[in-house]
RNA sequence: CGGGGCGUGGCGUAGCCCGGUUAUCGCGCCUGGUUUGGGACCAGGAGAUCGCAAGUUCGAAUCUUGCCGCCCCGACCA
């Protein structure tokens, strides 16, 4: 990660206009704080949703769909969760419009339509999900239920960023009912788990574990569990939470089942959910000054063949070589492309695709036909070598985990090296100004000193990490006593 | 919603203070030729209601007012 880079992007945004917008993964687009995701950049999405999706399966989860609009009536049912996320909801008033009388060709809306009942733009599902939970459950023979839905939500939030807070995301959210406590609580430790899981082996993020702060509790949860990344710039990022509802909404929608000795007891809840924001961390984590390095698990394609040549009669030989290698490549499960374009010089594509982050690139030419050979181009080093076309496979099929566990390993150094102990509030103000990242300290526990440190600091509880070995010791702020350090950071 | 900055071909911009022919330059795009192992070169060409609306003026990208949008900082948040 270059110093112009780590320098830059104290503007973030411009980092993001420059690598992702560049690199072709999504613009802009004229409704306010949404994102267009670019092909290149959906299939990276897609990835994405297919390995999730998977791991759900495997942990006994379904799919399901829930409608996009909630009746106000619905969205207010929950009041914790109704508040927190009142102040950002897009509303649904009318249903029609009709020309404009003053204006030739302009519409306006139909003062008529005017919806009885308002429809809020889901924040998020748990309204409708649990209304709808109410009637499928009765006995505990129907518990658990565990659904995720993919969807999009709407988050009218006053400052958006690309990536990392559009006003519309795409997400998947999972929301399941439990006979028990301890189902639950199992349930929502178990996601964030998988979540753990997934950013670290696939993604290649390396992410700390833990429990929000009451401050950062999701609205209308008992506890939030969640993972929290480290970004190059040391600023932190939530990237994935995993609540543990309790019966807030079995309270609110009067949701009950018949257990087996016939006592009728409320339902137990979960929900829990990621989204495109992975993507910002994915790019937030790995990329470098040359454009997006992609972790080959999520890579769409991990390797790229550039043919070189000068005449028509180079041109065909290198191209079925080419073609050759990729279908060798490809009969191993490894995902390439073949970029055999006449229109773009092979310096170009070379550029093009570190900025698209692929894994690996093959240069094959005519000096490479008769030697045997290809070039062989790693993107996280940008180092080169020239290798044995006939051992092709095995040098991919060994580079790729290779490059995996690289990418991992730096960016966990990266994040490991940024996590510093202070037991003095100044020094806590200095290593935070200085240095960034996680700082560990002792806390009181209270809101009141959460608030007075992000006042004087714009840092914040993280988390209160699980693997910590309980140690006693004074809040860094206030000195009164403390069983734990926590992880505060700058956060996104 | 407060404070600051900015809207000019697809992208990035000059011009604006101090109004005056055909709106500047670079990238990209198109055509032809030479090129092709790290973002090619030469020649020619296309492409802009100067964010929108109203006003001032003989004349507005330039001045005035209103509106819209974008970016940054804050409050809010995943």
């Amino acid at each position: 990660m270059g110093k112009s880079l780590t320098k830059r992007s104290q503007d973030y945004s411009k980092w993001y206009n420059e690598l992702v917008v560049k690199a072709d993964l999504a613009e802009n687009s004229s409704v306010r704080g949404c994102m267009v995701i670019k092909p290149y950049g959906y299939s990276i999405w897609e990835k994405m949703q297919a390995e999730l999706d998977k791991k759900f399966k495997a942990t006994g989860h379904e799919n399901a769909y829930f409608p996009l609009f909630v009746p106000k009536s619905l969205f207010e049912a929950e009041e914790a969760n109704a508040e927190g996320f009142a102040k950002e909801c897009a509303v649904v008033t009318h249903y029609r419009l009709q020309n404009n009388p003053d204006k030739q060709g302009k519409l306006q809306v139909d003062p008529h339509s005017k919806l009885e009942e308002e429809l809020i733009v889901r924040p998020t599902s748990e309204a409708v999900i649990w209304h709808t939970y109410k009637k499928w459950i009765e006995s505990y023979r129907d518990l658990p239920i565990k659904i995720n839905q993919w969807a999009n939500v709407v988050r009218w939030e006053m400052r958006t960023r690309l990536f990392l807070r559009t006003a519309e995301f795409l997400w998947q959210e999972g929301h399941t009912a439990h006979a028990t406590k301890e189902e639950a609580i199992e349930e929502t430790e178990l996601i964030n788990n998988v979540y753990a899981n997934f950013a670290e082996n696939f993604m290649a993020i390396p992410v700390i574990k833990g429990i929000k702060s009451a401050g950062e509790t999701f609205a209308g949860a008992e506890t939030t569990y969640c993972i929290e990344a480290l970004m190059q710039d040391g600023k932190a990022l939530q990237a994935g939470t995993s609540h543990f509802l309790g019966q807030n909404f079995a309270n609110a929608f009067d949701v009950k089942f018949a257990t087996k000795d016939g006592k009728l007891e409320k339902v137990w809840a979960t929900s829990w959910g990621v989204s495109t924001r992975l993507m910002g961390a994915l790019i937030m984590t790995h990329s470098d000054d040359q454009g997006l390095v992609l972790p080959p698990n999520l890579a769409p394609h991990q390797v790229v063949i550039v043919p070189i040549y000068r005449s028509d009669e180079q041109r065909e030989q290198v191209v079925k070589k080419s073609k050759e290698l990729q279908s060798k490549l490809q009969a191993a499960d490894i995902r390439v492309k073949l970029d055999d374009r006449d229109t773009h010089k092979p310096g170009w594509k070379f550029a093009q695709y570190e900025l698209k982050g692929v894994p690996l690139r093959i240069a094959i030419g005519p000096k490479d036909l008769e030697k045997g050979t290809v070039e062989l181009a790693r993107r996280d080093t940008l180092s080169k070598e020239f290798v044995n076309q006939d051992d092709i496979v095995d040098i991919v099929n060994n580079k790729l985990p290779e490059i995996q566990s690289k990418l991992f390993n730096k960016a966990k150094t990266y994040r490991d090296n940024h996590i510093t102990k202070v037991d003095d509030f100044d020094e806590f103000k200095k290593v935070l100004e200085d240095k960034g990242g996680f700082l560990s300290a002792h806390w009181d526990g209270t809101q009141e000193t959460e608030d007075k440190i992000k006042e004087l600091t714009k840092a914040t509880v993280r988390l209160i990490p699980f693997d910590k070995h309980p140690e006693d010791g004074q809040c860094v702020l206030t000195g009164k006593p403390s069983k734990q350090r926590v992880l505060f950071a700058k956060a996104y």
